[in-house]
Formats: structure tokens, C-alpha cells, sequence
DNA sequence: CCGAAACCGTACCGGCGGTACAGTATACCG
DNA sequence: CGGTATACTGTACCGCCGGTACGGTTTCGG
């Protein structure tokens, strides 16, 4: 029963990326098979269809997610025990972990199945419904604890801040794969993060603007990264599951 | 050689909404005839294939895009002298423009095209990553502008902040599209907007917040999108091209 | 040694993309 | 009035891919 879901795991691996890349209906089975190695009846003796197959792709993904967030927020609270610190933390290692892959971020399969919709059933987009609405709950209830202790500046609805984040993430991703730049999704994150800052923060910390600042973007980052990768990963699961690939 | 764009036009846009619902590979030409009303001969006389289809249909998007944008800023500039004002009210408006369709916004054809990358030509991805490129920009040139008259109160670089509208228009429309509310768009751009603002307000403005308002959303822009519809489209084009349509 | 799990091989149908090409209706233009 | 370009229609066909069916084979644990 373990050979089984290697080759399975192989499968949804391999689909996944090329559903990704070229969506559902461009995705053939054949090409599938070809890369992992096996005939049409094996892929069919695991996957009744390809509704299944994508049934099973999306449940893998959201798991993959959750985790991430989790091992996210969790070394946040370790990390400070003032929820804005704890959350700022939790964006500086988000945006790490999003782009720290060496061919750019592969996409968000949530976002797209929502551009495929008519191809999928209920069930499927039930389930990418619920997971969206689960993660942006999860934010506000971290905006909530934030605001006991650090008031607003803006009478902004924490609701559209938790979801401000879902799609800073979403969005960038798109375009980081439009204009083939792997940073921008973690530039984005951060700059949501300035949001963050600016909305909480007591104290008005007017710096030093940058007006003409024109010229290359440069990476600020690295020896930040650095350190909040091994953060990180300290605390990451064992191993087992194959779960925690990577978020969004 | 007029009824003759009419019916270009017709399949442009039926093909359009089919492949922001269904995905490109899966929009087949046999369902866009059948709602045009044309025959297969018909299609191919208008176009020698289904990629010629793709680029002739983003270049219309890019173009409507575009001319949204034009009158949205232009809009603002009207009515107010200030940089910072003028472009809050270009977001309030552009906010009241993506959520004023009937059926909700019916998606991103870059962001479609971005998670069905390999479907495309170089041309297609090429023209894709400049239309985001021109947006940027445009945007960036807006923030500069602003912060010559307001010293920014974070030292965030400006690219980001402007990249950051176009990120979070794309994942709002995705949101909207996955949990089937089509204020989720209107909502995150004016939570940009709120951002703006406390980038750029030199008064700090700490108003009385609402720590525990987990209730139902309200609609609180009613009467303000009365007013900024009857503003946008009181100087939009007289009429002609059918470029403006929606925005993203 | 038996039986379940995990496949392989082959054959086949149907749908869609795309091509080819001949024919037709309409409008404008000289 | 005739001709020519535009804007299609109609029919026939190929090839590829998704999906089904079903029988055979290997591998491995008990």
C-alpha cells in the first residue's frame, strides 16, 4: 500500500505543476503519465477521472497551505509575545517562504480553478470557497488580538484588512509569472506588511522619504532571509508528510 | 466592411466570457460559433486559429483597461488640484467602476492568460507583461507626484506601492470570483486607498476604532457611488468604440 | 502459496481543433 | 449593369486526446 501512493503523490505532483502552468483542460492525461512513468491504466486505476484527480490535487493543496501558515504564525508567537510583533514577524517569514523557490512561485491553485470555474463541479469550488473563507478568518482573529493592544489608525474593517492579504499574495503571484520576477512576491507581502505597520504603530515614525527613487530595485533582504529561514525551518515537522511544499 | 467587425466583435466578446469562466483550452469554438450564431467557415474567415483569437482578444482587454484608467485618473484630476486627493478619488471611483456589473467582474484576462501560460506564444506573454509594465509605471508616476507635496510616513519604495494596486485588484477579483461576492472588489480598493492615506496624511488622524466588529459587512457606499458613477461617466467618450467597458 | 494491490496492454468510441475547398449572398463601385 | 471584394455557408475529412472496458501480469505481505 506505500508504492501506491508514491506513484499517487508523483502523480498529483506532476499534474499540479502542469495544471499551474497550463491550466485544466490543456493538462492531458497522456502527458501526465508520460512523465511519471506509467501507463493510462495505472493513472486510471488511481483516479477514476480527472474531476477526482483535481478533487484530491485541490484537498492536497489547501493541507499544504494550512501547514505553511501554521509553521508561520506558530514562530511568530515564539518569536514576540506582542501580537503586532508576533504578526509582523509571521508576514517578514511569509514573504520569505514564498519566494524562496528556485523556478519562481508555481501559482495558486485556488486562483486557478477560479479562473477554470465552469470546468469543475461544486464540490471543488465548495471547497476552494471554504478554504479562502477559512484563511481570511484566521487573519482577522489576528487583527482582533492586535487591536487590544495596539489601536487602529484608520476605521478600516478588519475584515477587508484580513483579506487585503489573501489577495496581495494572490495577486502578486500573478504578477510575478506575468512579468517573470519571483521577487515581487515577496516585495508585495512586505509592502503589506508596511500597511500593517502604519495602521497599528503609536508612534508616527515620519523617516526620511526616498522622492526620486527611480532607479533599480534593490534586495534588502538577504541576510533577513537568511536568518528567518532557519527560524523557520527549526521548528518545521520532521518530514513524513510531503505536505509543507511551499504556500499558495 | 462594417457587419463585418460587428460579428468580429460579437465572438471577441463571447469568447471572452468563456474563457475567463472555462480557461482557454477548454473555450471551444464549436460552443463560440453556436452563441454567435455563425457557422466553423465563419470563425476561421475572422481568424486563422485559436491563438490569433488569444492576441487580438487581449489586445481589446488591454485597450479597454487602459481607457478606464484614462478617464478614472483624468476624473480625478478634474476634481481636485491636489495630487493626493485627486488620485483618493480616482481610487473611489475605479472602485465604484470594477463592482458596478451586473453579474459580478467576469476576471482578469492577463491574470487568465498568466495561469495558462504555456497554452500562449511569446507575443502573448510578451504583450501581457507590458501591459502590467505601462500600469506600474503609470501608477508609480502618480505616487511620485503625490510625494512631492507629502512626505511619505514610511520609507516603502514607491514601485511596490504601485505594484501593490494592480496586486490587489488581481486577488480581489479572484476572491470575489471564489466566494461569489462581488464586493470583496470594491472593498480591497478602497482598503488600498486606505493605505494611501496613511502613507501620505501628514495629520495623524486617530480616529475612534471599532475593536470588535465582527458583524455583518455593510454597504456604506451607496450614495458615493450615485455621485462618482454620475461623475465617470459624465465626461467618459461620447460613445463609438466599444473599448470601455470594464476595467481588469 | 494465495490473494490483494498495483499496475500493463490493447482496443475502441466520441468529441473537438483544424484544414480544405466549393459555393452563395450582399454591397459597393465603376 | 456587371464585376469584384466582403462576409460568410456547407460539407467532408484528418488527427489527437479523454475516457471506457477489460483481460493479463507482477509484486508483496500474510
Amino acid at each position: 500500500m506505500r508504492k501506491g501512493d508514491e506513484t499517487r503523490e508523483r502523480i498529483l505532483e506532476i499534474a499540479e505543476m502542469s495544471v499551474l502552468a497550463k491550466g485544466f483542460a490543456a493538462t492531458w492525461i497522456e502527458e501526465i503519465i508520460a512523465e511519471a512513468g506509467i501507463t493510462k491504466s495505472g493513472f486510471f486505476y488511481h483516479f477514476k477521472d480527472k474531476n477526482e484527480l483535481a478533487h484530491i490535487m485541490l484537498k492536497r493543496y489547501v493541507c499544504a497551505n494550512d501547514r505553511v501558515f501554521d509553521d508561520v504564525i506558530e514562530r511568530g508567537h515564539q518569536l514576540s509575545d506582542d501580537p503586532l510583533q508576533a504578526f509582523l514577524i509571521s508576514l517578514k517569514l511569509l514573504a520569505e517562504v514564498m519566494s524562496d523557490l528556485p523556478n519562481g512561485h508555481p501559482g495558486c491553485l485556488i486562483a486557478c480553478i477560479c479562473y477554470q470555474e465552469r470546468q469543475f463541479d461544486r464540490e471543488v469550488l465548495n471547497l476552494t470557497a471554504r478554504s479562502v473563507e477559512a484563511w481570511n478568518a484566521r487573519f482577522r482573529a489576528i487583527l482582533d488580538n492586535i487591536a487590544l493592544e495596539h489601536p487602529p489608525r484608520d476605521p478600516i474593517d478588519f475584515d477587508d484588512v484580513a483579506d487585503m492579504l489573501s489577495c496581495v499574495v494572490d495577486g502578486s503571484i500573478i504578477m510575478s509569472k506575468a512579468l517573470n520576477d519571483p521577487s515581487r512576491i515577496e516585495r508585495q507581502v512586505m509592502a503589506f506588511r508596511s500597511f500593517i505597520k502604519l495602521l497599528f504603530s503609536s508612534t508616527p515614525q515620519i523617516r526620511v522619504p526616498m522622492p526620486n527613487s527611480t532607479g533599480a530595485r534593490e534586495r534588502s533582504t538577504d541576510r533577513a532571509r537568511a536568518y528567518a529561514s532557519t527560524v523557520l525551518i527549526k521548528n518545521s515537522r520532521p518530514s513524513g508528510s510531503t505536505c509543507v511544499r511551499r504556500s499558495w
